[in-house]
DNA sequence: CCTGAGATTGAATCGCACT
DNA sequence: TAGTGCGATTCAATCTCAG
């Protein structure tokens, strides 16, 4: 956890819409305070309008070079100072996702570098019903692309890697997620019918995002709320979320949103478990339980080694004392190796996995 | 075409390799006389220790000292340095591509834009057999990024609609491309019997790059040509190129490679022609599309048994957590279960096969 | 010659708790 | 806070070799 103050939850709005300018309202909350945040800045941004040159001057329509410059300086200058504030905002082991497309994206992941976030892994959501390129010039603009990032290089981030390898029938996510745009009934209206919002997305995506980089309770903070997907996704998983949206139409349409959906139960919200989640048990306790016996011979899987095992938990083979796994390391001339699956004991003639013990031992302890 | 001074070909050193650092022999050839460059700069890796398998071997790292910067300011500066001499070459209405992982593709993109580049199209490939995550800490890393750019806003670029529709069985080319990785007799090798480049691209990549942005006879120039994927594919399309490399063992590599192509070999085409199989769709993604929801509850076809739905996508029934084959086989005592036609879930008070659902997921991917 | 089992490999920013 | 030791972790494709 490292030598942070921890902020109390209370001092939190939590499950709030926050009326205002994001990176004035980041900067009212408490640091070190969120555990997760999702950032979908926008890119459009009308800045050209009131841009000085160095000396004051005011720019010239027609210098399409310099106008460009500044335009990208002004973004990068709204990018560097809301990232800041959101970097504060995070816990020494948290996380930001941010999206966008290639306007802009290229900017934002080099500010985050600069601003000392980690990344982790960029993320290709691939759209399964993009909009066709009309005029054939270029290629259909079939994706968006999102960046992980840790705090820094040092935090301990979550990532639940066993429930994104279930999503994903069993082998592990890639960087390229195939999901819909957001369409049909999932996608908001105003009053006179048209789309609430220009750019919503999926709650698959941020259901994906969620389970992959939450547990149950984390308080998730979006600056740019938009029509509250992030917010709605969040409660519907069990976790807590802040909303920050200075837009009056799109907080009235999030506000609506957000009072229809209901949390999952909670059972449901529990996901696969790594095996690293799981209590550590020492060799030796299957010794002292007599569930194995000083003397007795361990063989490796490939029935290549054996080694006998001594009072202590230890094992003795070919030249070399220590651990179940400094002995299997040792013998196999590895880096490493995990004893627990390396060695095998007889019962009956057949070849059984040391794990087995391991396993009746953690079943009892539930 | 605009008010520049055509260069002759014959000034241009056609279909060779240059020996030498990339700026200063960019900076020897003549301005605004070339169709398109390719280039696969350092991606400047930050790997720390050693990574071994899970069976313990090795991972052959990316360690060659060319890909080692002292800082994001050094990168940087090399990247503005011989981006501003790439773009010197460019004809007004020439183009380039550039081939990136999320170590520096932003660091790069967003340079492109500073230096004055227009952005066409950010293009994600796909890899169909990319390296695992090995200690399942992240995200499979399973694409690059390659971005597609003109010399200047106002370049009247190439773009071989037509072609790239053929190429994609009659459908508009997207802009992520699936592909392998270089493997096989593609991949090249030393005397002794070692890759011979440790980041050769697939000339599958390049044949989709060169067929869609370049015309029969046009000048492509690779300042970073390693091997020589981008003059052995210009060469078989019946396009010049230009190499430019300082490492002696590429440029001997390539020497070679270069001299055994002939121009119009299929081969590299066979490889873009994927076959359409039935895409695999995960049970998760039910579940995050919200089609099914966590806490909802499945029944068998038999009515015998029920589960509960889990955020992951995995079910719980009477002590029993898995996928829906899982569980479908624990609760029937089998080997084996196939659990898309095993549950079923309530509609209306009748049951309904989830195959249900995965079919209408099929049918919007077509 | 074919077949199947086993080995090899790829641009990778790839622990963590406890003492 | 730095050092020590447990023990968790892989997918697709190609190549080699035995039978």
């Amino acid at each position: 956890m490292g030598k942070y103050t921890k902020v109390a939850r209370g001092a939190l709005p939590l499950d709030t819409i926050l009326d205002g300018d994001c990176i004035d309202m980041m900067n009212s909350l408490p640091e070190s305070s969120i555990d997760l945040i999702f950032a979908d800045p926008p890119y459009n941004l009308q800045l050209k309008g009131d841009l000085h040159r160095p000396d004051n001057s005011k720019v010239d329509a027609v210098d399409d070079a310099w106008d460009q410059f500044a335009s990208f300086a002004a973004y990068d200058k709204f990018t560097a100072n809301w990232l800041g504030a959101a970097r504060r905002l995070l816990k020494p082991n948290g996380a930001i996702w941010v999206i966008g497309s290639y306007h802009n994206i290229f900017r934002v992941g080099a500010a985050m570098q600069n601003a000392g976030f980690w990344m982790l892994n960029d993320v290709v959501w691939r759209k399964s019903n993009p909009m066709p390129n009309f005029r054939g010039k270029r290629l259909t603009n079939a994706h968006e692309t999102l960046i992980w990032a840790s705090k820094s290089e040092e935090s301990k981030y979550t990532f639940n890697y066993e429930a994104l390898k279930a999503l994903n029938e069993g082998v592990q996510m890639r960087s390229d997620w195939v999901l819909p745009i957001c369409t049909g009934h999932e996608r908001l209206k105003n009053e006179a019918g048209e789309k609430a919002h220009p750019t919503q997305k999926p709650e698959s995506l941020l259901h994906r995002v969620i389970v992959a980089t939450t547990r149950p309770g984390d308080v998730i903070l979006d600056p740019f709320f938009g029509t509250g997907t992030t917010g709605a996704v969040a409660k519907k998983l069990g976790r807590d979320f802040i909303g920050i949206e200075r837009e009056a139409s799109y907080r009235a349409v999030a506000e609506k949103r957000l009072k229809s959906v209901r949390k999952f139960d909670r059972s449901s919200l529990e996901v696969t478990q790594s095996k690293r989640a799981e209590p550590r048990v020492p060799f030796g306790q299957l010794v002292e339980r007599g569930m194995l016996n000083p003397g007795e011979e361990l063989w490796s899987l490939n029935g290549r080694h054996k080694a006998k095992i001594r009072a202590d938990g230890t094992l003795v083979g070919d030249d070399v004392k220590g651990s179940i796994h400094q002995v299997g390391a040792a013998l196999e001339g590895a880096p490493s190796c995990n004893g627990w699956t390396y060695w095998c004991f007889k019962r009956d003639g057949k070849n059984v996995s040391i794990d087995v013990l391991r396993q009746q031992i953690r079943a009892e302890m539930n």
